[in-house]
DNA sequence: CGCTAAACTTAGAATGTTTGTG
DNA sequence: CACAAACATTCTAAGTTTAGCG
């Protein structure tokens, strides 16, 4: 495979990385890795296989079933037989509990408002459950002594191994905690939203022509949000600058002193505004903190929610506030103002006998209550920027419910990989077939497969214009002879993807068929779109979509890296997992911009450097003359350096070399990674159960790879075996 | 079906906090 | 101890997929 070449694919890999501005040679095709070693070779030699559902296949699935179709779930567990079990251990069940541990400790006032409450009747059985369970499981704290418990747990395991396998086996349906047909949960209470205070004039006037204008509390609101966006980019977009003088225009109204743009100065605001940050930064730390637990104790009752007897942690409790749009790339509606959102807007779902939370702004009442135990969702308001689309209020990734799907998602993607081979083979066969429809899935189901890409749905006008898969764009492609494509597009949040891979003969000649007699803007795949091609996906393997084959191969990527890690000492070993991590972020085309202070950082690593070379030398020199006996020289100062024996000097050079040595491997990295952000596949895309595999394996303290949040997301996958393999 | 509405996952930037270093 | 760099968290935009309807 072409990802084999461990020493130096650093370099090619990343030369993929480039900056949305520059330009740059591409030297190599990023690949997914996968256990299929004979994937590489010409797929056309392999046997052909008969049908896209194997019946042996096919029956493998009871849990693919899809969670959210009764119907459809229905259907799979007709031809499959529906006692698929999944093996879960013990600690699973109590899982929700050891996850409060592990988030609480900064503030164990568990008992709030919420708690308070009578729980339901199934959550008393649970909670039961949940104590029972949590002393066996109650190693994954985060407490200061975690790690060592963790490693000593994981030698334990190590050691142990098939021993005190204690795996509980569960019936895995759809359902999720609750028990119906696509029931979420069973009982559900929280305290609805906060929503952001009131504005509070500063009664800076900014200036008009120069004169200073006086604007009402509204006006004067959206004035103060663009003057302070003026050192952002925004700020040079004629974009933005032309929305949001358009709906700030209307706020004035029509008889209004401004009357054109290029007259507005907004200087004296955006004055106050950075005074205003200045003092809020000078306040001492007793202050601040005072301030920050104060703000605290206000919202702590709607952080929490109560799933089916639970104590969960809601994600996003806050109503987002009033401000001017910042949509990504070169999106049409930059700088619009977004309208605060109140109460009345606001759509509640909660619990039949909960009790519906109060409206925290007075005189106001929520929009509409619900009690839809098949969503998870605990509040929404229609987005202001786009009347038709939602903000939703969930859970953190700390809870149960998104727990749940998650490992859901990541046990798809291991699904997928017993259909990856034949899904492969069909598709290499497909790519000379002559119904056009099928020979555009078989090429575009190769992309996904092999570069990555999303599946691309179609997008609005009022939309940034970006591209997936399905929605490449006949420019996105450029033929490469004998056998190359140069991908060349913006995706997902305005990202470029810029690459050159070789290719298969057959997709190669595809591609250039595709584009054939096509003006520029049109589809490359014209008989294609996500629905059809997911459509086709569903028809080969249950469950499976196109974003299946991200996770899948970011997972088996990871799974495939970790297997030959070298490193001695737990620094090394770290290192060794972050560049697998790095080749699953390039594979998925995960990047950050450069931070502002790059530049200068190398430059500063680059002077030290070079400072310490001097050192080397003029410590060659000092040696050189006690070797021959010779007074040491001057030292810059002009004073004489104190007599040295070699043996001194020469240790002292071979400390220097090895740092030198460990500073210019430390810079490259830094430089490599300018552009690759880390994070997004740790926390979206692989499956944790290969961390802590791993961790256990190699005695590394998970704290070390996952930090507290991310232990909180991954509790559900703490328990593995060693062993574990994606 | 093909469309739109709805629900949920994935994403990078911005902001806040901790850690390392001189 | 001051400052910056690293790291963690928050924020909300931007995707994918599914549901439901005519």
């Amino acid at each position: 495979m072409d990802t084999s070449s461990d020493s130096d694919d650093d370099k090619p890999l990343l030369a993929r990385r480039v900056p949305v501005k520059k330009e740059m040679e591409v030297h190599a095709a990023v690949k997914p890795m996968d256990d299929d070693s004979d994937d590489d070779k010409p797929l056309v030699d392999r046997k052909p296989f008969k049908t896209y559902v194997r019946k042996d296949s096919l029956k493998k699935n009871a849990l693919m079933a899809d969670t959210a179709s009764p119907k459809r779930a229905a259907q799979a567990q007709a031809s499959a037989p529906p006692e698929k079990k999944l093996k879960v251990s013990p600690s699973f069940v109590g899982k929700s509990r050891v996850k409060e541990e592990l988030s609480d400790d900064d503030d164990d006032e568990d008992d709030v408002p919420i708690a308070q409450r009578k729980p339901s009747i199934s959550s008393i059985k649970k909670t039961v459950l949940v104590q029972q369970k949590t002393k066996a499981s109650s190693s994954s704290g985060c407490s200061a002594n975690a790690a060592k418990k963790f490693l000593e747990k994981a030698k334990a395991q190590k050691l142990l191994k098939k021993k005190k396998v204690v795996k509980v086996t569960i019936t895995k349906t759809k359902k999720e905690p609750g028990s119906g047909e696509g029931q979420k949960w069973q009982t559900l209470e929280h305290n609805g939203v906060i929503f952001p205070p009131p504005y509070e004039s500063h009664g800076v006037k900014m200036l008009y022509d120069g004169k200073p204008v006086d604007l009402t509390n509204e006006q004067e609101e959206v004035a103060t949000m663009f003057a302070v966006m003026k050192d952002s980019d925004y700020a040079t977009k004629p974009k933005f600058l032309k929305n949001f003088w358009e709906d700030w225009k209307a706020i004035l109204g029509k008889g209004h002193v401004i009357k054109k743009f290029e007259l507005c100065d907004f200087t004296p605001i955006y004055d106050w505004a950075q005074a205003e940050k200045e003092r809020k930064k000078s306040m001492s730390t007793e202050e601040k903190k005072r301030a920050k637990e104060e703000k605290l104790k206000a919202e702590d009752k709607y952080m929490w929610a109560l799933v089916d007897g639970v104590k969960e942690k809601v994600g996003n409790f806050r109503v987002e506030p009033p401000g001017l749009f910042r949509g990504r790339g070169d999106h049409p509606k930059m700088g619009k103002l977004k309208t605060r959102i109140m109460p009345e807007e606001i759509v509640i779902n909660i619990g039949k006998d909960a009790p519906i939370p109060e409206c925290p702004i007075p005189g106001c009442r929520w929009k509409e209550i619900r009690h839809d135990n098949t969503v998870t969702w605990l509040a929404f308001w229609n987005d202001p920027i786009n009347n038709k689309e939602f903000k939703y209020v969930f859970l953190a990734p700390s809870s149960n419910l998104k727990g749940q799907s998650d490992m859901q998602k990541y046990d798809k993607a291991r699904v997928l990989k017993d259909y990856i081979a034949d899904i492969r083979k069909t598709y290499t066969m497909d790519f000379s077939s002559s119904d056009p429809t099928r020979k555009q899935i078989a090429v575009a189901t190769y992309l996904i497969d092999r570069l990555a890409l999303r599946a691309g749905n179609e997008k609005d006008e009022d939309e940034a214009d970006t591209v997936g898969c399905c929605s490449l764009k006949v420019e996105h492609v450029t033929l490469i002879a004998p056998n190359s494509l140069q991908f060349d597009f913006l995706g997902k949040d305005s990202i470029r993807y810029f690459n050159t891979v070789e290719v298969e003969e057959k997709v190669y000649k595809a591609i250039g068929q595709f584009k054939k007699g096509k003006a520029e803007g049109k589809d490359l795949f014209d008989k294609l779109d996500t629905t059809k091609l997911n459509l086709h996906l569903k028809a080969i393997m249950p469950g499976l979509t196109a974003k299946v084959f991200r996770t899948y191969n970011a997972s088996i990527t990871l799974d495939k890296l970790l297997q030959d890690t070298s490193g001695d000492t737990t620094i090394e070993k770290i290192a060794d997992y972050q560049r697998a991590n790095k080749e699953v972020a390039i594979l998925c085309n995960h990047q950050r911009s450069i931070s502002k202070g790059h530049g200068a950082q190398m430059e500063r690593l680059e002077g030290k450097m070079t400072e310490m070379e001097a050192l080397l030398e003029e410590l060659e020199v000092d040696l050189d003359r006690a070797k021959k006996g010779k007074p040491p020289l001057k030292d810059s100062d002009g004073k004489v350096k104190k007599n040295q024996n070699p043996e001194a000097l020469e240790k002292k050079i071979a400390a220097t070399r090895q740092k030198v040595e460990k500073m210019r491997l430390d810079m490259r990295i830094k430089d490599d990674l300018k552009t690759v952000a880390l994070g997004t596949s740790k926390i979206n895309y692989m499956d944790p159960r290969i961390t802590v595999a791993w961790c256990k394996l190699h005695e590394v303290p998970i704290e070390k790879i996952f930090n507290k949040s991310l232990l909180a997301k991954f509790a559900w996958a703490m328990e593995v075996e060693p062993d574990f393999r994606f």
